[in-house]
DNA sequence: AATGTAAATGTAACTCATTTGCATTTGCTC
DNA sequence: GAGCAAATGCAAATGAGTTACATTTACATT
């Protein structure tokens, strides 16, 4: 809220998000959240290795990050129907995927309306107390796609 | 719709269920089948083995099976957060899972709304044109679990 | 700035879910 | 009942993710 954003301020944000939690800042560390930050976009732990080329440490580093960063609130986990579970970082505004199943584009939304949904459920069911999270996913297909469809005719 | 729910009505659906879409009718699908008919929730590959005593066929069997059936819409795969996909038998009623995260107790839902919420999204967004699919589940505590937590003030 | 300690890392080995190759059996069509 | 593709069983392979253990590193304390 003071500077602009220049230079390494994004590296100073994850300083911060680090020692927040007590984790200890490493170079590896820097480098994921910087990679995750930079593609606003889930990513799974060999896409991270990828992307980082080399600089985010070996697969058993990267595993062991992410599941320290899921278990503290850093990352969240989600999964896209890809057979392992993509990572991203958790920002204030909370927000859901769509994909399209063709070509894996991925894009956030907001204003699923889980609240009323949870209400609704909780009313209805004798069972449950208390919804404390929720998985939203829409699949389909993007426009680039739905163009080159053999024909979805009706 | 003409004889009544007596005896083996059940296995007549599996059969039905099976040659519509041209699988064999064996032993191994009916009793799997008929397993989660009665079970009437999510199971694991292994829960079904486990269910069937031997009667589903050996493990690799089974993966087929619900690979198979899963593909030609027999089943459905649910991801309620374990560490495996859980499989249903896809009904006339579309529905979605509220899962207990202490005890594992799951709980269908219905009226997720996701018709709205893909138009919603459709309108928003520039990048996609259709939404074929989605995946909701909700994740809560139970009453019994909610009970004898340690004290969620507030 | 040197030191101590717990946390983080690297390497290799391991676990466990799921898949694949191939030989054998079985359901179903004619 | 014969013939053939589909289904099954078994063993081996694959692949994601974890664990053990020795080594290094961050960082608090002096
Ligand atoms: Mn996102
Ligand atoms: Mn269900
Ligand atoms: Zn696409
Ligand atoms: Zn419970």
């Amino acid at each position: 809220m003071r500077q602009a954003r220049h230079a390494s301020t994004t590296a100073q944000e994850s300083r911060a998000l680090l020692t927040k939690r007590r984790l200890k800042v490493t170079k590896a560390r820097l480098v994921v959240l910087d990679v995750l930050r930079s593609a606003r976009r889930p990513m799974s732990v060999h896409e991270l290795l990828k992307a980082a080329r080399g600089r985010a440490g070996g697969t058993v580093t990267v595993y062991r990050m992410v599941n320290s960063f899921v278990a503290r609130g850093i990352l969240r986990a989600v999964n896209l129907r890809h057979d392992h579970l993509d990572y991203e970082l958790i920002g204030p505004t909370d927000h859901h995927h769509i994909v399209c199943v063709k070509c894996g584009l991925i894009e956030d939304f907001t204003g699923c309306g889980a609240g009323r949904m949870a209400a609704a459920v909780l009313k209805k069911s004798r069972s449950f107390k208390l919804v404390r999270e929720h998985a939203i996913e829409l699949f389909g297909t993007c426009r680039s796609c739905a163009g080159a469809e053999p024909s979805s005719k009706k």
